[in-house]
DNA sequence: GTCACTTTTGACGGAGAGCTTCACGTGCGG
DNA sequence: CCGCACGTGAAGCTCTCCGTCAAAAGTGAC
């Protein structure tokens, strides 16, 4: 089951989005494509996903950009995902009748345990978890 | 996010087979897949890698078929997952060198909870569900 | 040995999703 | 008005998934 690479261009995104989030500029497409060594093209349409449902917003016109529309601590790892892919582990069988029910709830326990995983992964944990590594080669 | 419905139908069939258990009489794929209402000519697949993977093994010839290779509660619905796919949240975050550390760690960890929760869901559990289930109607 | 019955294996093809790029439209500042 | 950057849609391409089919090979009954 291989997860989609969209996902991954998201998270690097808002990661990258996050980084600069204590300026308060607003971040070029083609900049921040260029940091998180994504094709600018496609990334334009995640961030667009991604504003749709609030997780960036975005400023036009020169000195234009994105930027985050909350602070990172608020954004966590599962509002990225369900934002890239509908619900995140959807298994056919909620919408197949033949499916019996203990299956069905196996595959519940499976979807709610990695929503609750991934909200509890925000991206300001991420940047505390980078600049720790950062930190240690100083050591 | 969607899983596939292979998965789905892997699973169902083992919850077949594991049902017929106790018996110790082989399954054949036709009356599996009627049983669990999958195409007949898919399954076979399926229970050729399921038979690669020893979670079910198989008789040929007359009064041939399909039974599970170990009992209902040595079988999870990881082993099931991880035979049908590769490795279950396969983040291809893990073959890309541009990704950052700190995302790895991420996609690791969703990976290894959902690992840990499909590990804990034995098929046993599943029969038992089902059997408490139906119970329930008669009170 | 032969036959009926089963698994086994391989290949095929339509359907759809994912990835990427391109071209043009839209709004903002100078 | 003009340039810059976002916004949007469409197109191509590849690849996997899903399902079907046909022929091969093994097994027990007679």
């Amino acid at each position: 089951m291989k997860l989609s690479v969209k996902s991954d261009y998201a998270a690097r995104a808002v990661i990258g989005l996050a980084k600069h989030y204590p300026t308060g500029a607003a971040l070029k497409v083609e900049d921040l494509a260029a940091e998180s060594s994504t094709p600018a093209n496609y990334l334009v349409q995640i961030l667009i996903e991604l504003k749709s449902r609030h997780i960036v917003k975005s400023i036009r016109g020169k000195e234009g950009g994105y930027l985050l529309a909350r602070p990172p601590a608020e954004i966590s790892l599962g509002d990225v995902l369900r934002c890239v892919h509908g619900r995140v582990f959807d298994p056919p069988a909620l919408h197949d009748a033949h499916c019996p029910a203990e299956l069905r709830a196996a595959w519940k326990k499976l979807q709610t345990a990695l929503d609750e995983t991934a909200d509890g992964i925000t991206f300001q944990k991420l940047l505390d978890e980078g600049a720790d590594k950062a930190k240690m080669y100083y050591i």
